[in-house]
DNA sequence: AGATTTTGTTAAACTGATTAAACAGTTAAA
DNA sequence: TTTAACTGTTTAATCAGTTTAACAAAATCT
């Protein structure tokens, strides 16, 4: 911490001093002419070949790489392209060869779905594979109307895209097996035994590190904030934390379960339910970081000290959620290279490979302050 | 918060208590036939027009609503669209007609673009007005060798999209002048001093009125977390900050300025500079809500009450920090309409409105308990 | 009734690329 | 020397729509 105070603003020179007296503008350059540019001709691929002294589909096998042109040819067609300035247009492109290039993120109806750290991490690992791979994204939210009207068909079947990852969803939404037939990942999820190829976090081996931890350090009441339990990956670790429990000899109650409906609300009421209903809980596990910060809110509000008194895991490992005060102990997802992961596999669904794609990533957990050691009455 | 926390999560019924006991498989019902779909001959306007018995320029005018289409043609052929299932191919729609319908939405090149929740609400009142107005999304980082490559222009001249919108960026981004010829708007921020069409929201007001609620709580000395100088609108706050202290009698002094970097360790440190620099500060007006939570979790962690010691008020209105201990005062900045807005002036734009966009949008302060009255000594 | 306008439809050109098939010109094999 | 196999390039068809100009038929105006 120290460290991150001192290497900021210890300079305050010229601009912030500006700001206190005169406002001197900042100079903006233009490399352009300064009046409207004139509205450039498109250059098509024919005018190239004229230029150039070639066929239009020598230009087009140079653009492509095609093996078939000569070595001087293709210098020589390059050159002129070049100096043209030209650009295929990808239109017309997609339109003739199969592919657009293009792959849709599908997200859920949710009103802050684009400002979610959990998407927003895949999302990043998503794109920065696309961009390498040339595909650009498109963002689609799933809201009702628009599975009703059948726009998620439509995406395909009128060539919006090549193909779609589907964040944030489960076995629940349905409109997903409408997707079967075309290049789709589920991403973070199962559906349906098998039906879709998914890639997920290995969401049993997260619960098995966590549950680990927290009777290794001698919890015994564990308490757990689920959510989505029609969601195969949140049952697996409902499932594990059951197990779990039992194969330490502990037999699991019903009320230690609580929903908490994957938001920071949620958390602080199941928090509030499962501490009410059963006063000798030392630990809570919750579905994800967002839940388990809303439980420690409400705990640390309503006189429970954390981990003093409760430990509280969760699962995810959001950045700058490090900061929080305690820490957080979580189970750390891959959910960037789950995105990478997932739009490696559909690029290479869509250029023909068949294989069903199942990958599951592996977790690890990350040891912060929100958990210790069992509190002795 | 009595009401949040009754609601949820009273009902622990089938499918918890089946995570207890048997795995019970969740039925999914798949509407098609069970084996591989036939690849569908993919139908074509040309099909259309024969089933109809009009020609291929028919079907294009009822697709396209042409009013010099009879009643009864259209009804006719519309029909024998609906049965056959037919949705035209966009790829060659937009490659003859003027129109992609696709809009780009730039970000900065900074790790979590996806997942801030300032992008995340621009972004939600962009895709939704987007696709009121039939139009989809694509979204680009502006990352160094990006721009180097020059995609941001391929993004028109590739047709990739008809229109950009730029969120985060100001006048250091001189990459922004590139696309001054295409159909472009800057979002929250302006550019080269009317240069380039732009939305954003009145940081003057804001700023106005953030000062105002210091000075009415009797706050002298007021230091500032900033960020960005080279921006416009931060410049915005910075000179009205200034001035306001100037007409309340007050001498700003440059101690009382720091930079945050718009990040949560940035107004932490920032918050360390300016206490250390001048024990006299009793409140602090942050750029954005970000470094106003940096600031407060420094200031808490360091022995200064907030705000019984020091007031701390911030700017954008996040989500879900209104949840924070304390609640953060901050200046609401209409983000989710910023967005609506942008969207809605580019797709004019695009569709040829020539006038300058130049909106500028209210803001208000919310009073929450980062504040209170200037501490007696 | 004949000329003019309006209305509805169509043929054909056009958007800008890819690609299969054809075609010369070489080179290698029989 | 003839035939076969390559090479490198071009011709022409194709992708799937939009749009302009032309045209016939019906309606309106002298």
């Amino acid at each position: 911490m120290a460290e991150k105070l001192r290497n900021e603003s210890l300079e305050l020179s010229g601009i912030a001093a500006a700001a206190l007296g005169a406002t001197e503008p900042i100079q903006v350059k233009f490399d352009a002419s300064p009046g409207e540019e004139k509205p450039t001709e498109r250059i098509s691929i024919r005018d190239v070949a004229k230029e150039a002294g070639v066929s239009v589909a020598t230009v087009s096998m140079v653009l492509n790489e095609n093996p078939r042109i000569s070595r001087a040819t293709h210098i020589r067609v390059q050159r002129v392209i070049d100096n043209m300035g030209y650009r295929p247009n990808r239109l017309a492109q997609s339109l003739s060869s199969r592919y657009t290039q293009v792959l849709a993120v599908m997200l859920p109806p949710l009103r802050h779905a684009f400002a979610d750290a959990y998407f927003g991490e895949i999302l990043s690992g998503i794109s920065d594979r696309a961009g390498k791979l040339g595909h650009k994204l498109l963002i689609e939210q799933a809201k009702p109307q628009y599975i009703k009207e059948g726009k998620h068909i439509e995406l395909y079947e009128r060539r919006f895209v090549d193909g779609v990852l589907c964040l944030g969803f489960n076995e629940k939404h349905t409109f997903l097996s409408d997707l079967r037939q075309y290049p789709m990942i589920l991403v973070d999820n199962r559906f349906g035994d098998g039906m879709l190829d998914y890639v997920h976090c290995d969401y049993r081996m997260g619960a098995k590190q966590a549950m680990n931890c927290l009777l290794q350090l001698g919890h015994r009441n564990v308490g757990m904030i689920y959510a989505a339990p029609e969601s195969p990956t949140a049952r697996d670790v409902l499932e594990v934390y059951t197990t779990e429990l039992r194969n330490a000899g502990i037999d699991p109650k019903e009320s230690w379960l609580a929903d908490g409906c994957f938001t920071d609300e949620g958390g602080a009421a199941a928090a509030h339910l499962l501490t009410t209903r059963d006063k000798d809980i030392t630990a809570l596990l919750c579905g994800n970081d967002k839940m388990a910060l809303g439980a420690i809110r409400y705990l640390v509000e309503h006189g429970h000290k954390v981990p003093q008194d409760i430990s509280v895991v969760g699962f995810d490992d959001i950045q700058h959620l490090a900061y929080a005060n305690p820490s957080l102990t979580t189970v750390h997802l891959p959910l960037y290279e789950l995105g990478v992961a997932a739009c490696e596999r559909l690029v290479n669904r869509i250029r023909g490979k068949v294989d069903r794609v199942t990958d599951v990533l592996p977790t690890h957990l990350v040891l912060r302050e929100s958990t210790s050691i069992v509190r002795t009455r």
